[in-house]
DNA sequence: AGGAGAAGCGTGTGCGGCGCACGCTAATCT
DNA sequence: AGATTAGCGTGCGCCGCACACGCTTCTCCT
């Protein structure tokens, strides 16, 4: 019989990385956190909870946008009070993002969200499927095809 | 000892959401098939590849997009020779969106190179240890927490 | 030491994706 | 048959995005 692994695979993840997907899972996870936060302005602040304090070119990089990008999401982000910005003390021209407290706050929540949502869907499995399950995926997205900029 | 396993799917699945994955996994799989064939019109293409000729109206409820969002994407398409339009033989209002000859290609290609990534990134596993996690994220996905739509 | 060029920032502007709203035609329902 | 519903294309307006400009600050070379 034929191999149908690889097919199996791209099936799943293709189901993953659908749109519909995607604005489900965000609206759940930042669910009554603040107009401010949404699936534009999320992956600045859990950026910079990955980070830390980072300027906004340096954060462009890290998430894929353009500069001028994250400035005006950060704006955003400023005005409802999860993000600040302070001079570098090392660089003059540089202004560093940084999450409050409040900000941090906020990815936690979401986080934790997500990690509840996950394991919940466990919770009918054995738990030594599950551990290797978590390992197996997490050890196909760390070398996988697509996963880190490795440049 | 506490349990980590919700954690690093969390991870995981962060990373492979992440816009950057996207665009490079979109990229690579729609190298050099024409500029009519990029992130955007990719979903209105396999949308079709899935479901068989439809509407516009009824593929936009596919993948979660406005239905002149479908008609326009669908134009491109349509102009590049993947896509196209037919009176619909039951309902006179309707117009269906068919891919042609072309475009059935196209879907088959990119979806290979998908297959094939992921069956290169596997080759260094065991395949017991392939199968199994095959096996697991399908049905993560399949009964997860956000996948499919259920209304 | 000082001037040139590089690198940071904000913001104005243009392009393009998106969906609402309009006017139309065809189907359906009473 | 008339009214309502559902399909289509298309003209807007909104907004996300990045390029381009002018400015300040750092860095580097002479």
């Amino acid at each position: 019989m034929t191999d149908t692994t690889g097919y199996d695979i791209a099936d799943a993840l293709g189901l993953l990385l659908r749109r519909g997907t995607r604005a489900r899972l965000y609206t759940h996870l930042t669910e009554g956190l603040g107009e401010a936060v949404d699936e534009l302005t999320y992956p600045v602040l859990s950026g910079l909870a990955r980070t830390g304090p980072l300027s906004a070119a340096d954060l462009g990089r890290e998430i894929g946008l353009d500069r001028t990008t994250v400035t005006r999401r950060a704006d955003r982000l400023e005005t409802a009070g999860l993000v600040q910005r302070q001079p570098d003390p090392v660089d003059g021209r540089a202004t560093l993002l940084t999450l409050t407290h409040q900000g941090h706050g906020t990815v936690a929540v979401t986080r934790q969200r997500f990690v509840t949502a996950i394991e919940d869907s466990l919770a009918s499995w054995p738990e030594a499927d599950a551990r290797t399950f978590a390992r197996g995926l997490r050890r196909f997205v760390d070398e996988g095809p697509f996963a880190p900029q490795r440049d």
